[in-house]
DNA sequence: TGTACATCAGTGAACGCGCGTTCACTGATGTAC
DNA sequence: TGTACATCAGTGAACGCGCGTTCACTGATGTAC
């Protein structure tokens, strides 16, 4: 049943308990016996999108030769599923629902992107393929929440890194959202294009050398 | 009238036509004396959102001894403005609303920001203050679009400054939706240091040099 | 200054709709002996 | 193998609610003579 819900979502615009009954051809009093409420049924459509999200961004960062080709297809492989379904996309990035609290346990799903973007990020820079650059200081309050987030989940990645990954996650979010959300439209027309552009802004931002 | 509508927005997560009533305090009959339909309603909101938005960016913008330090206030005037009407931020720049297809007259305020950031940039590359990086190329299909947009809204800025202008501001956007999403939940509590620290890697992209 | 009338700003009841949720139900499938 | 009963998956009618929209109305303000 959770697998038909997935594909619930997967049709139109729809994130009303009603709308998903509709969608999977079946009386919406019928979902209850799955869910409790509402808020029940959006936290597992939550975190289905988070997770699929997450997978795809696990699965892009794998491809490519050098580590920045592995960077970019990651960003790519966001992209490409925000693009495909938008919905969901809107569910988990967008304006918050009005009056539902997501609960701890989407916490986990939420972070895979960021640590798939962190774990190449640290990767090149053991490799040595990240410019150094003294210049930049961490704000100690910044430097204390990063090295914390790294314990946690990628132990031995130095608090810099982490807070290029989560600076360029949350510049691959707009970026992404920018274009799914339509703010793009009559700026740009070469979406593809102006990505790719974006992205190597971007693979600067955190320090790869060529771009 | 207009003026109290625009009042009537920035009160509680309200934006269907009886929440707007009942933030005047009228009947909701009433709003249909000065808006033909919730759409025109929804119009006149998004616009004032957009130019309150703009303005505030433009004003921002002028603060500041640099162009980096203008840059910097520019942005940091977009995210006081999101992170104090949230509701309105959400209105223009969060998940789509359905069935609403915004009118013509809604580009113009809605690119004020951008114009205001190209604006600097533009200052700052004519004073030489930007770092010329010949690798950068932009790909043909964007460098068109990016030199009519010049011509039509800021004309003599060359289409690269434009186009990183798009790319620093869709990346702005990313950061400050994150944290007015509440997105960055659990990650950072020192928003502000991490907002500082994030507008240096923005800046960075488009080619100021001392960060 | 006073009366007659038009315009204006807003009211309040009513409509049909989609929503989340409840409830008593039905019919198919599984288990016990 | 056959009967009796429990469990399961889902139905369909009903509820109260907030929504956008309509309509006939009221009372205050402005204008004409």
């Amino acid at each position: 049943m959770a697998a038909r819900v997935q594909l619930g979502t997967e049709g139109a615009g729809a994130l009303s308990l009603r709308a998903v009954a509709r969608e999977l051809g079946m009386a919406s009093s019928a979902v209850y016996r799955y869910f409790k409420s509402r808020d029940e049924l959006l936290t597992a459509l939550i975190v289905e999108a988070y997770d699929a999200l997450g997978a795809e961004a696990e699965a892009g960062v794998t491809v490519g030769e050098s580590s920045l080709e592995r960077w970019r297809n990651g960003c790519r492989s966001v992209r490409r599923w925000a693009l495909s379904r938008p919905t969901e996309y809107a569910l988990i990035y967008g304006s918050p629902v009005p009056g539902y609290q997501a609960p701890e346990l989407t916490v986990a799903p939420a972070s895979r992107v960021l640590l798939a973007l962190a774990g190449v990020l640290a990767e090149a820079s053991h490799a040595g393929e990240l410019a150094d650059d003294p210049t930049t200081v961490l704000p100690t309050s910044i430097d204390a929440e990063m090295r914390a987030l790294a314990d946690f989940a990628t132990p031995g990645v130095p608090p810099l890194i982490v807070a290029k990954a989560l600076v360029a996650w949350n510049q691959l979010y707009g970026q992404v959202s920018f274009e799914v959300f339509g703010q793009l439209h009559g700026l740009v027309q070469d979406t593809d294009a102006f990505f790719d552009f974006a992205i190597d802004a971007m693979a600067h931002v955190v320090g790869f050398r060529s771009s």
